[in-house]
DNA sequence: ACGAGAATTGACCGCTTGGTCAAATCCATC
DNA sequence: GATGGATTTGACCAAGCGGTCAATTCTCGT
């Protein structure tokens, strides 16, 4: 399910991709902030700095636009995801993984945030994904480390449960900026500070779990 | 600062402070799943069974109601928090508190809600307990973390992204709990699973550090 | 240069929002 | 049982909401 536009007329001008651009961007920041009740198309029309009707011109409810704008953070998600795959060494799969995972915190921390907070608003949209898609992925990725565990790679744990450290972990960084931010004498993390975090969030998982 | 009747006068019958729990409840709920912005009152008072007219009457705005709402929080955060003191040995210390945040995450997993949602915001309300309270709490057990790193005692950390894995791992059981039902074939977390995801946390984390 | 569809937009609509208010009711005290 | 403040509530209001629409302007193939 790909985003269409809304007549599905041929596109004219790049101004047409364009300015459907904006108006995604500016819908990503206030969803982030507000949460998808809370967020206005009256706000979204004026960051994106086009007329409200112009908006639903481009997407024809709030909700289309939610929704075109979900589609893409779980596809962000599911890219990230495949890196765990990339190597049958625990201690790679799982560096790469959260590496992967603190990477995409990082540079779309909005992504994040909208995850969230449709999460804490019990998920009506992203449900079915939750249920199938990600049931499905967590699902092998659990197979794959009770293989690790039988061969005494890794210490003997729930596999589910260690995932969900990795997920809070990582999305933290995005989810809880504004904190940590707080916490930093009200400067975001550093970049240098962020790949310190990364280092120890890698290491002591690894510790964590490595026998 | 805590939380005052509307009118001063001295309470008249135990219904009053009832009622005003009653409200007080169910705009934890309301604002838990909404966030602030997305919350109305008229929610609100419907979920507490009082005409909205009648809400007004205890809380003159939806800001103060929420501000009460997120001072408890607050204050309840502190409380777990105090768990990290009881003991000067850091696997004890650490234990005790990763074991009170996880039953604090189950126990008031609203709360937590609560907190995520005005980080979310940009934290427009708790702002000043960050910059102040819990800055200086997280500097004071940073204090005694590199102590215990300096006597050997912990593995060489930066203590801060140390809390942010514990924090983010506890309160994602109750934040992203609609998202661990659908990867738990709908069911929230049973007492047996919770009690294993704790132990597990516990074990992990202590793993991470320990040298 | 003109016709036709694409894109733009101010004005508008019905509904919901947070909050107000005055009238009604309750209830401890005398 | 009368008094007066505490409490309750339906009705109401201005502002904001998502969404519509008709009139206008733009853009391209001819």
């Amino acid at each position: 399910m790909t985003l269409t536009p809304p007549p599905q007329r041929p596109a004219r001008s790049a101004g047409r991709e364009l300015k459907e651009k904006g108006l995604f961007e500016a819908a990503r920041s206030v969803f982030a902030e507000e949460g998808f009740k809370g967020a206005t198309t009256a706000e979204i029309a004026r960051r994106a700095g086009v007329p409200k009707a112009n908006l639903h011109y481009y997407f024809p409810t709030k909700e289309a636009l939610y929704r075109a704008v979900t589609e893409e953070i779980l596809s962000d998600w599911l890219a990230a995801a495949s890196s765990f795959d990339e190597n049958d060494d625990p201690k790679q799969a799982i560096s790469t993984y959260v590496a992967a995972k603190m990477d995409l915190a990082r540079a779309d921390p909005l992504g994040s945030r909208i995850w969230a907070s449709e999460i804490l608003r019990g998920a009506p949209v992203i449900k079915d994904f939750l249920e199938t898609t990600l049931a499905e992925w967590l699902a092998s990725r659990e197979a794959i480390m009770r293989r690790w565990i039988a061969a005494g790679k890794i210490r003997s744990l729930e596999p589910r449960y260690f995932f969900y450290m990795i997920w809070a972990t990582t999305q933290h960084y995005a989810d809880f900026e504004d904190q940590i931010k707080a916490l930093n004498g009200g400067a975001p993390l550093s970049d240098e500070q962020f790949q310190k975090a990364k280092a120890q969030a890698i290491d002591t998982i690894l510790n964590g779990v490595m026998p």
